[in-house]
DNA sequence: CTGCATCCTCCGCGATACTG
DNA sequence: CAGTATCGCGGAGGATGCAG
C-alpha cells in the first residue's frame, strides 16, 4: 500500500510544531537517540527500546525514513541484514536531544524497579552533562564502566568526543562504578555513585575531580515527583 | 476522581525518556511554548493552539501542573479568572524548545493553506534563529511587524531579550513585512519576506542588514518534503 | 535467526455538546 | 470564562505468525 501517509498535523507554520509533527510521536525520539550514537539493526533497536511493540518500531522507522531522518540500507558481507542510520537531517537533531536530556535528567526521581538503561541513553546523557565552560583548554580521556556498559569521553583542547566502548588508545583514567543492588547502568546512576565515592579508579585521581567538574551539572531543580503507583 | 495518574512510561532510567514522559504527549510542548512567552488564560491557549480539543487542553494542563511545570492561579481584581504560568522547572524547558524549533524550522516546507501562526510561536522561533556569535558586543532594538502580530528583539551588549509587542521605549528600527496572499504571520515567513526585500523600514537601513545576520540561520538542510495530501 | 506483518484489545485523541 | 460529558475512531500495546 502506497497511500500517502495521512499524518495528523498541528496546522501551524512554526518550527516547533513542525518538529513535533516529524518526531513527536511516541518512541520516535528514542529511536533517533539510539541511532545518534551509532547505526543499529532492527533487533538492536528492539533491545535498546525495551517494551516497544514490533509494529510500532516498524512504523516509526518507515515514518522517519520518509521524513528523511533515517536511512535504511542493507549491510555488506559478514552479518548481512538491514542497518538503520541517521541522515544529516537526523544527526541535526542531536542538540535538541541533548537539551531535552538535560532537562529530563533534572526530573528523574529514584530508579523504579524494572527500569532499564540503554548504553545509548548513557552516551547522550553524558553529552548533556558536558559543561564546555569547565572544559576550556583541557585535553584528557576517560573510560566509564557502568556495569556491562562501557562508554568513553575524550577532551581535545576542550572539544568533546564520546561514544560507546573504551577509548581506542587507552584512557587516561578508567572509572568503574560500584553499583548498588537494583541500580540501573544509567549515566545518572553513574554520577550518583561517583559523587558518593562508590567508584574504583585506574589512573590519576585528580582526573576524577576534573571529570566531576566537567561532566555533571548542578543537581539544581530536582523535585520529588509524586511517584506514579 | 483521584485515581493516581497511571501515565504510560518508557521504563527507562534516562533523561530523554523522562522528558518525553513528562512533555512528550500530543500538544504538551506547544502549551509550554505559548506559556514560555507569557502567562495565558485558558481561552488564550485555545486560540493560540487552534484545533486543540478542549478536553485535551484541560487534560494537558492538569498533567503539566501535576508535573510541576505549570502553575494554575486565580487572577486578581480586574478581569478575574484562571491564569496559567510556567514554574521555574517549566521555564527550564526553553533551551529544548529552541533547539527543536531550530531543527523544525529547517524542515518547514511552504505554508499550507489553512495553516495558522501564533504570535508565541513567532517569538520562540525568533529566539531560535538568534546567532550569539554574530551579535557579540552589539546593542540595538528591533520591532517586527508580521501582519497584526508585533514582536520585538533587543540586544544589550550581545545579550538578547525578546517578546510580544513593541519595544517599550521605541525600537531603533521597525521592520514591517509585506506579506503575500495567504502567507501566515510566522517568523519564517517574515524572514522570507525580509530576504526578498518585501519589507518597509522605519530607521537606519544598516540595522536591517545587522538583523538579517543576527536573526536568521543559513537555510541549509532544507528539503522538499513529500507534501502530504 | 532477522525483520517484519497481522490480529485483537484498549486507551488516548478529536469533535461536539453542554454546564457552573 | 473555564472547563466537563459523551462518543467514535485510530493508533499504541501485546502476542503470534511467517517469509527470506
Amino acid at each position: 500500500m502506497v497511500r500517502g501517509v495521512k499524518r495528523r498535523d498541528y496546522a501551524q507554520y512554526c518550527g516547533i510544531a513542525r518538529a513535533l509533527e516529524l518526531v513527536g510521536e511516541r518512541w520516535a525520539l528514542l529511536v533517533v537517540r539510539d541511532l545518534t550514537v551509532r547505526p543499529r539493526r532492527y533487533t538492536d533497536l528492539q533491545e535498546g527500546l525495551r517494551g516497544i511493540p514490533t509494529n510500532v518500531l516498524s512504523t516509526r522507522l518507515k515514518e522517519l525514513e520518509q521524513a528523511g531522518i533515517v536511512e535504511r540500507r542493507v549491510a555488506p558481507a559478514p552479518r548481512r541484514g538491514v542497518v538503520y542510520t541517521l541522515t544529516e537531517v537526523g544527526r541535526a537533531l542531536e542538540p535538541a536531544l541533548i537539551a531535552l536530556g538535560r532537562w529530563g535528567s533534572s526530573q528523574l526521581g529514584e530508579p523504579q524497579p524494572g527500569y532499564v538503561a540503554s548504553p545509548d541513553g548513557a552516551v547522550l546523557n553524558l553529552r548533556g552533562a558536558f559543561q564546555p565552560s569547565e572544559a576550556a583548554g583541557l585535553t584528557a580521556s576517560w573510560e566509564l564502566r557502568l556495569g556491562d556498559t562501557v562508554i568513553h569521553a575524550r577532551l581535545a583542547d576542550g572539544a568533546l568526543t564520546s561514544g560507546l566502548g573504551p577509548v581506542e588508545d587507552g584512557a587516561d583514567l578508567v572509572i568503574t562504578a560500584r553499583f548498588e543492588e537494583g541500580e540501573p547502568p544509567a549515566y545518572r546512576s553513574f554520577v550518583k555513585a561517583a559523587r558518593e565515592g562508590r567508584v574504583d579508579l585506574d589512573g590519576p585521581r585528580e582526573l576524577f575531580d576534573t571529570f566531576l567538574r566537567v561532566f555533571t551539572y548542578p543537581q539544581a531543580c530536582e523535585r520529588d515527583l509524586p511517584t506514579p503507583r
